[in-house]
DNA sequence: TGTTTTTCTTATCTTTTGTTAACGTTTTGG
DNA sequence: CCAAAACGTTAACAAAAGATAAGAAAAACA
């Protein structure tokens, strides 16, 4: 993919938000980079501070924590998705998780600087407040849902409802990371999904 | 506490997150209203759109889905802190749950149109904004390390980690209510609190 | 292609949690 | 002040999940 067409990816998923006129986005633009990530490469590591908010216009990444030794994944950012450590990020506090790509990953960025500069820019400022606002509020209903399920599920009703509204995507992704991202261990997933298939089989 | 009390803590509050003068304060004031709840009232039920912002100034409230009959509390408000069904009344669709006043309760809000009003307005909206991102960022992190202390640990660490973070708040609410907050059952909870208490002892 | 690594399943055993019910205590509300 | 409701603990049993290990299948990659 080139540079264009990702920078244009980016646009369209900001208009997704809020639109842009030609003069918005040639003050906007001028501030995004392209990076573009092997399999299995970091695009954060912990102690590093989160300096870039990006969108993901190929491939997809993972988040997780190493306890005891082990990566337990937390998260998953696939294409048109932003990609931060939110909290290292926004707090300006060393991260403390790892963000990992899937696969071959295209992440356009925007790095903290100059975001803030966008804010305060009298030509756009207001409109890029929006623009955080809208997808800070997108994201925290995001997570206001999968805050609920632990509260109001069972592990089991946990990946019936993923399977539901995941789609294809799942199958992409190896089963004990979603173990881990809905709360329970690879080898209990595996009998839930056993469980499954006696009843519906 | 009378009106005036109440409204400068919501103005003290606002300004935890961005810094008013006298002309802007001028023009949100008046866009406020004081709702005073009594113990066990609902602020909000499910199959209502959520109207209101609102900032409990006095008193706490806890949010809850009822499941097979069940009420099953998910989170709480405290005194100082914002309070709303953010889903409905982001999305201007039905709630789900409830949000019930655990004891006598004050809360400053400001409602659906107005704060839209205010963020269209040239004079005061790209502080607003400024401000409801702000505020929406806040949450996404306390969601985010909630999100993932259900993935990274177990009951029992939560329960404990409560325990050092919650502080006084805690001795206030009945202790079926934060097993439900921790997504465990009141029964667990007691035998979890046991098993602590044995090995301090 | 063949080898190594990763992934998934299964089995066994232990630990934890859920469920239900009983009991004593505390709180609530008339 | 008293009766009713709510609350917390405990017990017994069932169900589910964690830990560990082994083996088969699939994927990675050289």
């Amino acid at each position: 993919m080139d540079t264009v067409t990702a920078l244009n990816k980016f646009r369209q998923q900001v208009e997704m938000f809020v639109p842009l006129n030609e003069t918005e986005w040639q003050v906007l633009m001028p501030l995004l980079e392209l990076i573009a990530l092997k399999k299995k490469q970091n695009f954060i590591e912990p102690g590093m501070i989160a300096n870039h908010i990006g969108l993901v216009v190929k491939g997809s990444v993972r988040y997780f924590y190493v306890k005891d030794g082990e990566e337990i994944t937390n998260y998953f950012s696939f294409e048109n998705e932003f990609v931060s450590s939110y909290k290292s990020f926004l707090t300006r506090q060393p991260c403390s998780n790892y963000i990992q790509t899937l696969e071959d990953t295209l992440i356009v960025v925007l790095n903290y600087s100059n975001l803030q500069l966008l804010y305060a820019n009298p030509l756009i400022g207001h409109k890029m407040e929006r623009f955080g606002r809208l997808v800070a509020e997108f994201y925290l209903l995001c997570y206001e849902d999968r805050m609920s399920s632990f509260v109001t599920q069972t592990p089991e009703e946990r990946y019936n409802q993923l399977l539901e509204t995941g789609g294809e995507v799942l199958q992409r992704i190896p089963q004990h990371y979603i173990a881990n991202f809905l709360g329970i261990t690879p080898v209990s997933l595996s009998r839930i999904r056993r469980r499954i298939m006696k009843i519906s089989a």
